[in-house]
DNA sequence: TTATTTTTTTAAACACTGTTCAATTACATT
DNA sequence: AATGTAATTGAACAGTGTTTAAAAAAATAA
């Protein structure tokens, strides 16, 4: 009796192998550039079989931006341990700052490229909860800093999507090489040095 | 015997017309979804034609990303007349959310796209001046503001970085719509609420 | 004007792409 | 063993960027 349910894993084994395969193509050649039959070939599949898994690439491309969030937010654990809400917010810069220059490749997937939004936008609320629930966060840190002082006057909501502006402008800039030109000598260290600045401007910030 | 001179006019026509076919349909389609029959079909020309103007796809892309730049720093040119340095800086940065947002797809082909970078990094200084320009001139006001009493304690080049990623940052969330689940009840006023909340950070800037 | 050379333009071809689909194979149930 | 269902395939379709040999057009030379 237990047969459709063996089946059924044996399913998930392959979707799994699939996204596996195209998680290891897109990071390493990037999405656009990577083809279904590259995908087919690596795990020993026809092409055709690929679309009895997922229903077009971009479903594909939806399923590894979403494991990317659960990354992401995992990461941002530790930060319920820091008291100290300007700590915190510090450290949530850090994290997702080295988290994008770590995984250049799968932030691309996750923040810069165009490709999901219309999928992402249609689907159903409970597969948004990770980036949600991450901006949320952010939103509540900055709330507990205005509680203890900081950010007088200012719109939380507005200044929460400011924040995130701000590390997400230096790493996409980075990580889409628009800073080779224009700072060619200190490439390495321009988003840390950068980071840097902004704590020590939100330092300024307390009234 | 002026008819080599005519001969290059003509050229000079044709190649234009590319670009005006290409950035026609850049700006409505995207550059992935233009092909370059596309283009050809637009100016009633055989798709082998353009490579005899143009090396490849990215070549046209590249020509199209130069005169966004020179969009852009004429746009800029207004600022001169303002003496302050702190309302320069903000005027800066309004005037680039607003070309930003009036013009997102020439926008993206600018800062956000991957195609070309290889292809610029690579090419001779000389083509480079606008973007550099730009952020000299950025730095440049950003050390008359230090000089007036703001920013005190900073790096004023990594500083730089760091008020262009603010801005690059809200603008190209908008653009690639990472605010819409986020954000989705005030989509239309987000960047500009965010910005403003960036010049009143700055207005906290001065010792 | 005619012949020659150079430049411009073209259509066809190559090797790809995402996706669909009828046919085949494999497997579980009756 | 026969039937029905699910998985897999390879071929096909319509598209892509790019190359190339051939043709057409234009400029130069005789």
């Amino acid at each position: 009796m237990g047969v459709a349910e063996r089946k059924e894993r044996e399913k998930e084994v392959l979707r799994e192998q699939i996204l596996t395969a195209a998680k290891t193509l897109f990071l390493e050649k990037g999405v656009e550039k990577t083809s279904i039959r590259n995908i087919a070939d690596l795990i020993e599949y026809s092409p055709g079989s690929i679309y009895h898994y997922f229903k077009d690439k971009n479903e594909i491309f939806h399923a590894l931006h979403q494991g990317g969030f659960q990354q992401l937010m995992s990461r941002m654990e530790v930060l319920v341990t820091i008291p100290n809400p300007m700590a915190r917010l510090k450290a949530m810069g850090s994290i997702y700052v080295d988290f994008a220059l770590e995984n250049p490749d799968m932030y691309d997937l996750m923040f810069i490229k165009e490709a999901p939004m219309e999928h992402v936008s249609n689907s159903n609320d409970e597969q948004w909860k990770e980036g949600f629930g991450t901006f949320n966060f952010l939103r509540a840190t900055i709330k507990e800093c205005a509680q203890a002082g900081y950010f007088q006057g200012h719109d939380e909501e507005a200044l929460s999507f400011l924040v995130w502006s701000t590390v997400h402008g230096m790493v996409s800039l980075q990580i889409r090489r628009r800073c080779e030109v224009v700072l060619a000598q200190r490439q390495g260290t321009i988003v840390k040095d950068g980071l840097n600045e902004f704590f020590s401007i939100l330092d300024r910030q307390s009234s």
